[in-house]
DNA sequence: GTTCTAGAAC
DNA sequence: GTTCTAGAAC
């Protein structure tokens, strides 16, 4: 039987408008229908009901037999969450059969964009007056989802502005009916965490370029222009030119030695929590150090997690000094402190009391004696104190964590579900320590006698506890850290992932598989490669197994495996000059010994079959070799980017699209021909030939 | 890193 | 039934 035959060979489709009202929906469907060759039928519920609204049930009815009468279809109705979509995602079954592909085009404009005109809309019809519509179009934004290809969408695009909707509106006008369009998911802001981490990024871009006035804009990512800041339309609060921000940073995971995947789970999930109830105010969770695990795990669970990135997001800097040297605006700062919240030790609670001088220890004794794990407690600084008129802190809010160091008091001797939940616990006192803080400056002068601050009690029964740990800890004697998922470091490495090292060791022993050697490096076929080429330059000093082993101390062997890499890539174009390539390594590489992937972007490998193997050649992951040297020199060791990302989208290394497995990506990727990302064309991270189309 | 497999998802 | 994912073993 041939399919084709039954209909025509016209290619239907169901197009389902997303966005709330006034997005611009309607507006969309008739500037298509005005002159598309295709026959269209919109499907429109608020006049379905002979010209007055109607229910969902009635939609997919109409859009059923249109779909009979061979017409395509634009579902003209909100469609904002995953169930509302769901039924009419399903057309393709019941209506038209295989040859109908269900689209989706998403008019992500503003909030304001939407209210306003929504507004005036309802103003003729009398219908919603001003102050409704805008609580309506906010309510309906709450419960958005965006769309995924996993829905059983064949074609995705989102549209943030007028220009967007003009290209779209172009897009389905001309398309004949015959034609299909590409599928994949097009369009989507704010894909990778790159552009999520404001914080991190400017300090990249030299904070010191960054003007010590600069306010909150200059810090704040611009990808928030999608609807998720319509909360704070109360216009009050508008005006005011820094919304409320706590700074804190990771607690236990320094000197308590918490495990930190565990502690970077927490502190997005508590966050996510707490931001609705903040209103407009920001959490910032900083760290000292550019190739801190904490931060960039964080950074990359939030951007999964869709977070708003203007409202949580990751910081490089001192605490103690963001406004002067970072740039960055924040009126609260937490400090983990040790149970005493007494001056000392090191780190953060150290750096934090120097700062602040004798007021903060006063004001924190008018507060409070001791502090136990999981408790905040809330401390004003008088505005004599050097952090109040300097860095424009008013409160300090001390936390104390679980502790997981032996050396430490009250070591919870790896016990994780004690320690987890103590350590929520912990940021839980801290976001309500910081609530109480920002309604004090909206309401009442001032009073904040939370239930943060601990009493006699407690701090008895903590020192029994505390003593009994340090006694316990005695007879236990070494912590066994079951840090790493047991796959390397303590124990050392399994056997499968000793590989490299043998070789690098040996080479003489496997003449076979060495392409090239010398005192400093092997070059090697990948066993498996993921590319038509795919070399490894692999490093034969010892103990440098990863790119968080290389310092200063090894920028000659960096730059001679970069030097090695480039003889073959021109080795491979000099064969082919078709062939791309990029020089990089994994931030967390799988095997033992640094190797840099030298590793052409066709991707055409059968041994290329997951979504871990795809997103670590085509992510943040993958660290060029030209940055790492970059940032080994400048700053003695290179960034890396958390494993977190390896379980992102699928996305083409190309146009960015996003594809539901990896054989649609794979099938996807043999005909993309788009230039590759702008990033990429830059400071020769992409090796092309001249005349090669990238 | 790969392979194998169970069972979830389609 | 087939495809895909996630986990265990190596």
């Amino acid at each position: 039987m041939e399919m084709e035959t039954e209909v025509s060979g016209e290619k239907q489709i169901v197009v389902l408008l997303i966005g709330p009202p006034g997005s611009g929906k309607s507006t969309f469907c008739d500037s298509v229908m005005k002159s598309s060759h295709r026959p269209w039928s919109r499907i429109c519920q608020d006049i379905i009901n002979n010209g007055k609204a109607g229910n969902k049930a009635q939609c997919l009815k109409m859009a059923t037999e249109s779909l009979k009468q061979g017409k395509s279809v634009f579902i003209d109705r909100c469609n904002l969450d995953r169930e509302q979509r769901s039924e009419f995602i399903k057309l393709q079954l019941l209506g038209g059969g295989p040859h109908v592909q269900v689209h989706a085009v998403v008019l992500e404009l503003s909030a304001q964009v939407c209210i306003s005109r929504s507004v005036k809309r309802s103003g003729h019809e009398g219908n919603l007056q001003g102050g409704r519509a805008a609580a309506v179009v906010n309510k309906m934004l709450r419960s958005k989802e965006l769309p995924k290809l996993t829905e059983g969408f064949s074609r995705i695009l989102f549209c943030y502005n007028d220009a967007d909707v003009e290209n779209a509106v172009k897009t389905y006008t001309t398309l004949a009916p015959m034609d299909t369009l590409p599928s994949g998911s097009f369009g989507l802001k704010n894909p990778d965490t790159r552009s999520t981490q404001p914080g991190i990024m400017n300090f990249f871009k030299k904070v010191t370029a960054v003007p010590a006035s600069s306010s909150i804009e200059a810090t704040t990512p611009k990808a928030h222009e999608n609807t998720e800041d319509v909360l704070p339309v109360s216009p009050s609060k508008l005006g005011s030119v820094v919304p409320t921000t706590l700074a804190f940073p990771s607690i236990s995971t320094a000197d308590f030695q918490f495990d930190i995947d565990k502690a970077s789970d927490i502190i997005v999930e508590t966050a996510e929590e707490f931001l609705p109830k903040l209103g407009s105010a920001r959490l910032v969770l900083v760290d000292l150090s550019h190739g801190s695990k904490i931060l960039s795990l964080v950074k990359a669970k939030a951007s999964l997690k869709n977070i708003d990135s203007a409202r949580f997001f990751t910081f490089v800097g001192d605490i103690t000094k963001l406004h002067s040297q970072g740039g960055l605006r924040c009126n609260v700062i937490a400090n983990a402190a040790n149970w005493r919240l007494k001056p000392g030790g090191g780190g953060v609670n150290a750096s934090i009391f120097k700062a602040a001088g004798p007021d903060l220890e006063a004001a924190t004794r008018a507060r409070a004696n001791t502090l136990v794990p999981g408790k905040a407690v809330v401390v004003p600084l008088p505005s004599t104190c050097p952090l109040h008129n300097a860095q424009g802190i008013t409160h300090v809010i001390h936390v104390l964590g679980p502790n997981m160091n032996p050396n430490r008091p009250d070591c919870l001797n790896n016990d994780y579900t004690k320690g987890c939940k103590i350590l929520r616990e912990a940021y839980t006192s801290l976001f309500e320590g910081f609530l109480s803080t920002v309604e004090d400056q909206s309401k009442l002068p001032k009073r904040n006698n939370q239930a943060t601050a601990s009493d006699s009690e407690r701090n008895k029964k903590y020192k029994g506890t505390q003593d009994m740990a340090i006694a316990s800890n005695m007879k236990s004697g070494t912590v066994d850290d079951a840090r790493d998922g047991g796959k390397k470091r303590s124990k050392g490495w399994s056997s499968w992932a000793l590989a490299l090292h043998v070789i690098a060791m040996h080479p003489e022993k496997h003449e076979n598989v060495v392409l090239e050697s010398s005192d400093d490096i092997v070059v090697i076929n990948d066993q498996y490669p993921k590319a038509r080429k795919h070399v490894l330059v692999v490093a034969r000093q010892e103990n440098v197994d990863g790119l968080e082993d290389v310092g200063r101390e090894n920028i000659k062997l960096v730059e001679e495996m970069h030097n090695v890499g480039m003889k073959w890539v021109k080795r491979f174009q000099d064969e082919d000059a078709s062939l791309i390539f990029r020089l990089g390594y994994h931030s967390v590489p799988s095997m033992r010994q640094l190797h840099l992937h030298v590793i052409s972007q066709d991707f055409e490998s059968d041994h290329l079959k997951n979504k871990k193997h795809w997103n670590s050649f085509t992510t943040s992951f993958f660290r060029d070799s030209v940055d790492v040297l970059e940032e080994v020199k400048s700053q003695g060791r290179a960034n890396v980017e958390s494993e977190a990302v390896l379980k992102g989208e699928l996305r083409c290394n190309r146009c960015r699209s996003a594809h539901p497995t990896i054989s649609k990506l794979k099938s996807h990727i043999r005909s993309c021909s788009s230039h590759f990302p702008h990033h990429l064309l830059q400071t020769s991270r992409l090796l092309a030939r001249p005349g090669t189309s990238n």
